[in-house]
DNA sequence: TTGTACGCGTTATCAG
DNA sequence: CTGATAACGCGTACAA
């Protein structure tokens, strides 16, 4: 490996262009009072010497660091992925960029990740959901760095949201399912501990299910982590009772397909045998067999909106509006009538 | 929004604790020479203030970021989210902090990217394959920042990888199909273009097939964007012809998986009527139906190895050495007889 | 339009 | 073991 060498510096620069480092870094900063002639000079001397600002510098100087960090519960989950990813792009093309965690839904680690964020002086933070510590919050509002709670909503919330109410949005999906005539009906959830969506999910499930005047009884219910095989050995539970469940909801697309695996491996029919319905609509869950119907979330919408927000909110100092997005079923072949 | 609080500096943290910025410092590095009563008066008053170090200040001061940048094609390729997952938790167990950014298999814009990590004085690189700019080696090379390129594996480069080699390990997936008795073999391949793994799967597949004896010719070679649906395309198109295929290699799950969904619909019995077989093993290819025989390969393997590589490379200054991984194939069942 | 000079928060060197 | 103090690279008043 070569050797760290020093990074060309501003002073460089400036030295081959015969200008002073006050002239280069309005060039850089495209500051207006510049003549084209010395312009050109600077910018020649830049692409000479490879000269990139040395962001440190820049940070310190300037307080401010074109960076927007984002606290996630997992890259490896397919929602998040692709929601990151817009956000990335659009934070991107107006010169931001974005800085990822994941917390591995931890509440410490996450508040870990967040004060790393701030010492790196990120202009604003998007977190996933409202199930954090306090310390978390406090934090953030003594610096005054503009944060966006996503992938949920909650109304006439202190915080600014930007995504869909989990709760409201499983209610008609469940509803779809009763419509068929099923009466018991299990739910494979992801696990409640600090995730809001999976606890309100599988309220939203029980409003709907409860509203048909049936019961969703303790048994019925298994929290799942987010792998296929947790969501089979679930299944396997729920269908050894004496009288097993018709219709199964999952708290996500990803139990669903671990669910319908396990289903069909115990010699089941789907879904004559068995309803099984998701959440999220993945690329996953139009390529299982039967296809899952499911629920469709914009997740690269809500990234969009979330980048949005969070540039406006750090140039206007102003306080963000939140954006609720509505979601909708997509029927596709994983539930029939009992 | 409240308005942006001014951060706590090491000199508040040093008044309040009645010593110097000097000693504050000295504590937060952990170095050796504090006094355990001292050494208690500065993290209390660090705790008050709620102090977190300012990565700027630190960054010029230092010239050490505790930074590694990470460039990948896209976040939404599941065997990139996992590597980088497990790159991620690696190196924060090492206190270093992952910079993420996605190229979207632009060349150019990768360079960017580069440049702006450089900028951000990250500590080392994590790259993907080999296929980019010349200006983007001469770069890192003329900054001397250590990188390692991933998910691929060449012997005797110049370079410092970490992966497999694609295009044998392509080979024995394709010969197993032969061994099957199958003539006519087709390809569903990645875009090739600025993707090294997809010309080596390719590569691999074709040394096979070649090998058998037999031809492998451009029409029955498609090359297809990471969906589904693209695939899907390819496999009408490879259907209609007069005489068809009886296997389709396809260049990663994904690819399969979408080129399965097609037959179905087309009325084809899997793998009856036709073996497809994929690469990577993803958790879609066991979720599928039937489920696909693939290459399994181990990503998190390769992220916590460039983890260790990187960190070593950084910290000894030394050349990195480059570690090859072995891929095996996973038979499940979507390979079938002629 | 351009240059000078200071300060941003931290680390590191050197005395004490 | 601790305290001054000089860098580090850049942005920006202020002056010219």
């Amino acid at each position: 490996m070569t050797p760290r060498k020093p990074l060309p510096t501003l002073d460089d620069v400036a030295r081959h262009a015969g200008v002073s480092t006050a002239t280069v870094s309005r060039c850089l900063n495209n500051s207006a009072s510049v003549r084209g002639d010395t312009r050109r000079r600077v910018t020649e001397a830049v692409e000479m010497l490879g000269y990139t600002p040395h962001f440190g510098g820049r940070a310190l100087a300037s307080n401010r660091t074109n960076t927007i960090g984002a606290i996630i519960p997992t890259m490896e989950n397919a929602i998040f992925a692709r929601g990151v990813q817009a956000l990335q792009e659009s934070l991107a093309t107006a010169g931001v960029t974005l800085l990822v965690a994941s917390s591995g839904y931890d509440p410490d680690r996450e508040l870990k990740q967040v004060s790393a964020m701030l010492g790196r002086g990120v202009d604003g933070i998007m977190l996933i959901g409202d199930a954090r510590l306090q310390k978390t919050y406090d934090l953030l509002l003594a610096r005054g760095v503009p944060y966006v709670l996503a992938w949920n909503f909650r109304s006439n919330s202190q915080h600014t949201w930007v995504g869909f109410n989990n709760r409201l949005a499983m209610r008609p999906l469940v509803e779809s399912v009763l419509a068929q005539g099923h009466t018991r009906i299990a739910m494979i959830a992801g696990i409640t501990s600090f995730n809001d969506r999976a606890v309100d999910r599988l309220a939203g499930a029980r409003d709907a299910i409860e509203g048909a005047g049936l019961k969703l009884p303790a048994k019925l219910v298994i929290e799942a982590e987010y792998v296929p095989a947790a969501a089979g050995a679930a299944l396997r539970k729920l269908m050894s009772r004496k009288s097993p469940p018709t219709a199964i909801i999952c708290g996500n697309d990803v139990l669903a397909a671990g669910a319908m695996r396990e289903a069909r491996a115990l010699g089941l029919t789907l879904p004559g045998d068995l309803t099984i319905v998701g959440f999220d609509d993945i690329e996953l869950a139009s390529l299982v067999e039967p296809p899952l119907t499911t629920v469709h979330v914009p997740h690269r919408r809500m990234g969009q909106t979330v980048a949005k927000l969070l540039l406006a909110m750090r140039d206007q100092e102003t306080v963000g509006q939140s954006v609720e997005f509505q979601t909708e079923i997509v029927e596709r072949g994983s539930v029939a009538s009992v």
